[in-house]
DNA sequence: CTCCCATATCTAGCAGCGCTAGCAAAAGGA
DNA sequence: TCCTTTTGCTAGCGCTGCTAGATATGGGAG
């Protein structure tokens, strides 16, 4: 019976190597280059053994945007806890998230604009979206004012969300970052 | 030579033509379904006529967009300039914003998730789209503080974008649309 | 009125996409 | 050693955006 335990942990070595592979192929060369063909060249298998591992392409980028969930709420968690102060975990949280989207722009483009069905409610998969959302929520705690703190997160949220994409998108001037960061932050040290 | 005139005004009639299936498309379907096969098919011509408008399938996308920001923008300078008071203006404003994004959502999808080539250096287009960032500092200039009015606008403007799309894409909850709308709004009244 | 040429438009096809049916090969159990 | 189940492959379908080359159309000159 430990043959099929070898099998299985084979397969799970080889659905890692998948989400790797669509990884490092969306990375340097962006979401467009990530085919099935290409996917399968680069793993050294044939087409139809992706598809033996998830349900379509679609499937894998998901699974992409999750590794993405986790890391950015790590990397949340690290700044706002290694911060000295309210204020400070604040900003050390919100220049997190920013750096996240900067350095890790196809990461980000998978989580937040391809991913469409990775929502709240899924079983698994949210943990770590909820993890980050998490910590945003904390970061926020110790300055809250007397309105519902799930609405202020969710509104920092918006606004951080909203900064890097429309910055990406080329739609605001890239020099005034810092500046519209700290605006932002402005109205929620208040 | 009247007749390369009205070979010309056939030949933009055509072209609104064009960007108006594509946009019908769009909104009836999605943008999946919007194929230049398709699209061919609609305007009754070939595929090929396409390509003597637009150089692709993605500049036909972009002249849905422009058209897009000249919606946005007379939208939201009949909700400033209709509503009493520099605070009712500025809500008026966001709330023209959250409505059209809400009801025009594969516009908007087309404006600023897949108009990737459609940044604000360009000659013609953007002045559509700068005329819309000129009517969200105009609801706020009566407001501003000692900082900077474009930055606060930006801001802003990056607030209600992220709002509307982790909306969309599920990642806020659907009934707390308005509390957020009135708490990010609560950093520029003060 | 006829012919010519330029313009406008179409047919047909290329390379690539996500995905799958059906066959071949490998490997465990009797 | 043979059988059976599992595993992976080859080949192909219908679609995509896009384009080369052939064809039809229609205004201007003789």
């Amino acid at each position: 019976m430990a043959i099929r335990e070898r099998r299985e942990r084979e397969r799970q070595e080889r659905e890692r190597l998948i989400v790797g592979a669509a990884r490092e192929l969306a990375e340097a060369e962006g979401w467009d280059a990530v085919t099935t063909r290409r996917l399968a060249e680069q793993i050294e298998y044939s087409q139809p053994v992706l598809y033996s591992h998830f349900k379509g392409k679609d499937a894998i980028m998901a699974a992409v945007a999750v590794e993405g969930f986790a890391e950015l709420a790590a990397e949340l968690r690290t700044a706002r806890t290694s911060a000295a102060g309210p204020q400070a975990a604040l900003a050390a949280a919100a220049g997190a998230y920013a750096h996240f989207a900067e350095t890790r722009p196809v990461l980000y483009e998978a989580m937040f604009t391809n991913a469409v069905d990775l929502t709240f409610a899924s079983p698994e998969t949210p943990a770590a979206l909820q993890e980050g959302f998490g910590e945003l929520r904390e970061a926020l705690r110790p300055l809250a004012g007397d309105d519902d703190l799930d609405v202020r997160t969710e509104v920092l949220w918006a606004g951080l969300h909203g900064l890097m994409t429309l910055t990406r998108g080329g739609r605001l001037r890239p020099e005034g970052h810092q500046r519209r960061l700290a605006r932002l932050l402005q109205g929620f040290n208040a």
